[in-house]
DNA sequence: GTACATTTGTTCGTATGTATA
DNA sequence: GTATACATACGAACAAATGTA
């Protein structure tokens, strides 16, 4: 399903291997500002990690101020 | 009030004895097709785990085809 | 016709424990 | 010892639909 396969066994965390990709997304104009992107168990599904992984990749776009959260509702793309 | 105590320091988790328990119900005859099973908040009430926990027996019973859940309505014993 | 309670659906917040590199 | 990763389990808040009073 997923074009974008996480490994594992490389040097690359998987948090960050995912978080690179939604970085990608939103460069790429795929993900546009206020856009929500894939909730923590989304990730969950798409790419077989844990959800407890999913978090951590979040936090690191949201260290990079791509994105802010809104409890209970959701992640989304930072305007600019 | 329940004779089916739930263990959180053993090896098997909550939720897998939670749909034991309910699966056992539905062998037994005691919950037959098409009969409603505990909602999540009855569940949460007479074994005192969090309504997520039930939420995940569910998921489990309805991954077994034990049963089938009706938004807004509830979750049902499978036919035959 | 309206208001309320019930019930499942969704999502993030947080913590703990285990295993591995 | 630290970082990574998974699984489990608690909780909170809100949405949406259904059924009932």
């Amino acid at each position: 399903m997923s074009q974008r396969p996480v490994r594992t066994d490389g040097p690359v965390p998987v948090y960050v291997q995912i978080a690179d990709y939604i970085e990608a997304d939103i460069k790429a104009g795929r993900l546009r500002p206020h856009d929500r992107i894939p909730t923590e168990n989304a990730m969950h599904a798409e790419w077989g990690v844990a959800r407890t992984t999913a978090r951590r990749a979040v936090n690191l776009l949201r260290e990079r101020d791509l994105v802010y959260t809104v409890p209970q509702r959701g992640t989304f793309v930072s305007p600019q």
